[in-house]
DNA sequence: GTCATATATATGGCCTAGCGTATATATGTG
DNA sequence: CACATATATACGCTAGGCCATATATATGAC
């Protein structure tokens, strides 16, 4: 079920979803609760965001031991790619700001 | 008043917006009867859409006699031509048929 | 001035997205 | 089994987006 671009779109279009992807994007992979301390944002609302994002086929998730990791998913858009560099490069404040809250990810490991 | 990039992804992600501005960036230049012809959407709803798209500093409008001509706003975020020449190509049906719609532009003129 | 055309706005209703809180479902430990 | 941790979901609420309809404004022709 391939997503039309405006739903795709509007994926993008929420500060806490665009951040998270950014962030992916960064460091390729995260769990939930490393995206939790980056983006300094509620349990359930990071859990919801990235729902959004799977059912968009934006972020792939996979479950190890007692972590799901989220990274961007293969089967993206291919202009999502670029979109999400070129706003890295135009707005670097917001990925660092984000990547200073992460500190050192997998942090949360037994 | 700089827009937050969220802000920007939100005014693309509404399919009469996204592709009122795929037309632009075809186009160049449109009056707001022709994007009604091409869009096939009641005037009411065209104009408040390039409401919301000159708000977010995307389009600019003139007004030339009895029309309102509307082209991309030069002050546009830069990263948005890339967008939306990456989207005319990964889905180029959506341009085509309301190209197709438009047919001869300026058909409007006295 | 009147009239027609082109575009913008106001009004009111519906509907969905996002939120916080509470709760449920894993998974691992002992 | 009980318990803790990690993540997901359900519920009720609210704010804002989008719509259709009606009306207002601008411009030009006469």
């Amino acid at each position: 079920m391939a997503m039309t671009p405006t739903a795709t779109l509007q994926c993008l279009a929420e500060p806490t979803r665009l951040r998270a992807l950014l962030l992916l994007q960064h460091q390729g992979e995260l769990c939930v609760c490393d995206l939790q301390a980056a983006l300094g944002e509620s349990q359930p609302k990071i859990s919801r965001h990235l729902r959004s994002l799977r059912d968009g086929g934006l972020v792939h998730d996979e479950r190890r031991g007692r972590w799901v990791y989220y990274a961007l998913a293969p089967g993206r858009p291919p202009w999502l790619q670029n979109l999400l560099t070129e706003l890295s490069q135009a707005h670097p404040d917001i990925l660092q700001a984000d990547l200073k809250r992460l500190g050192s990810p997998q942090a949360c490991e037994p």
